[in-house]
DNA sequence: CTTGACCTTCCAGTGACTGGAGACCCCATA
DNA sequence: TATGGGGTCTCCAGTCACTGGAAGGTCAAG
C-alpha cells in the first residue's frame, strides 16, 4: 500500500507520516522504485499513533507507549504511569484556560464594543500607576 | 534601567525582552556602551505585554492591542472584537482538553497498574479488528 | 588588577509538523 | 510514442514564542 492509502485509512495527512518514519516511529518497507510500501501492521501502527495523538500524548510518549504495545510482557503499570501523568498535564491546562476564559469573559462583558475609545480591556491590560513598583 | 531591572519589574526574562525587540514589540534606547535603556514607557509596555500574554494573546494579537493602547482615538470595538475571537479559541480548547480529560481518566480508572500486562488503555488504543476497515 | 556580575550579538534548538521546490515514477489515453 | 495528470521521492525552510549557550565587551567593588 502506498502512502496516500496509509495516509486515508490511517487519518494521518502523508506529511506526518513520512515525519513518523523520519524520527524513527515507523519503517515501512520500500518497492523498487523507492516507494514506502505500508504492511497491516505498519497501518495499525499509524492508526494507534493517530489515537495517541488525538487524545494529547506527546511523541516521545507515543514512542514510549508503542514499544509497550509492542512487548506482550509489559507492566499495565507503566502504562498507567504515563497515561496518569499525561492526565495531570491535561487537568492544569484546563485549569489555566478556565483562569484565562474566566478573564476573558469578564473583560468582553465589561467593553461596549462601540467606536468610543473608553475600553476596560486595555485599561485592565494596562500597567495602572498604583500598581507599579 | 539595564535590562536585569526591567526583567524584574516586569515579571519578563531579559531573553524574552530581547526577543520583544528583535520583533519590534518595544524600541528602547540605547547607552553609549551599547546597552539596551528602559524608559518607564518601555516598562509599561513590558509589563503590558506580559499581562497580554498570560491571558494567552498571541504575539500578534499583542502587537495590535499594543497599538491600539497607544491610539488614543480607538475604537474599543476592534479590541473588543480581538478579545472575544480570543475567548471562544480558548473555549475551544477547553473543550477539547475536556474530552480528552474525560478519556483518559476513564483509561486511568480502567487500567489496573499492576504488573500483568493485561491493560485497557493500550487496547484502547490499538485498532481492533473488527473496526478495521 | 582581578573578580564576578552584567551586558552584547549571533547561532541553534525546541515540538510537531507543514509548505514548497525540483525531480522521478506510473498509468491511461490519443 | 507522446503527453498529461497524479502520485511519490528528498531536502530545505518556516511555523510559534521563546530558550540555551558561546564568545566577547563593560562595569563596579575590593
Amino acid at each position: 500500500m502506498n502512502i496516500k492509502d496509509a495516509a486515508d485509512r490511517s487519518g494521518l495527512p502523508p506529511k506526518t507520516i513520512r515525519y513518523y518514519e523520519d524520527i524513527g516511529l515507523i519503517r515501512p518497507a520500500r518497492g523498487d522504485n523507492g516507494y514506502r510500501s505500508f504492511s497491516a501492521a505498519d497501518l495499525h501502527k499509524l492508526t494507534f499513533l493517530g489515537r495517541a495523538r488525538a487524545l494529547g500524548f506527546s511523541i516521545e510518549d507515543c514512542r514510549t507507549l508503542l514499544a509497550l504495545w509492542e512487548d506482550k510482557d509489559r507492566a499495565s503499570g507503566d502504562v498507567k504511569r504515563i497515561a496518569r501523568e499525561h492526565l495531570s498535564e491535561v487537568e492544569a491546562k484546563i485549569a489555566a484556560l478556565e483562569t484565562m476564559r474566566g478573564t476573558l469573559a469578564h473583560l468582553v462583558d465589561a467593553c461596549a464594543g462601540d467606536d468610543r475609545p473608553d475600553c476596560p480591556i486595555l485599561a485592565d491590560l494596562a500597567p495602572r500607576p498604583e500598581r507599579r513598583l
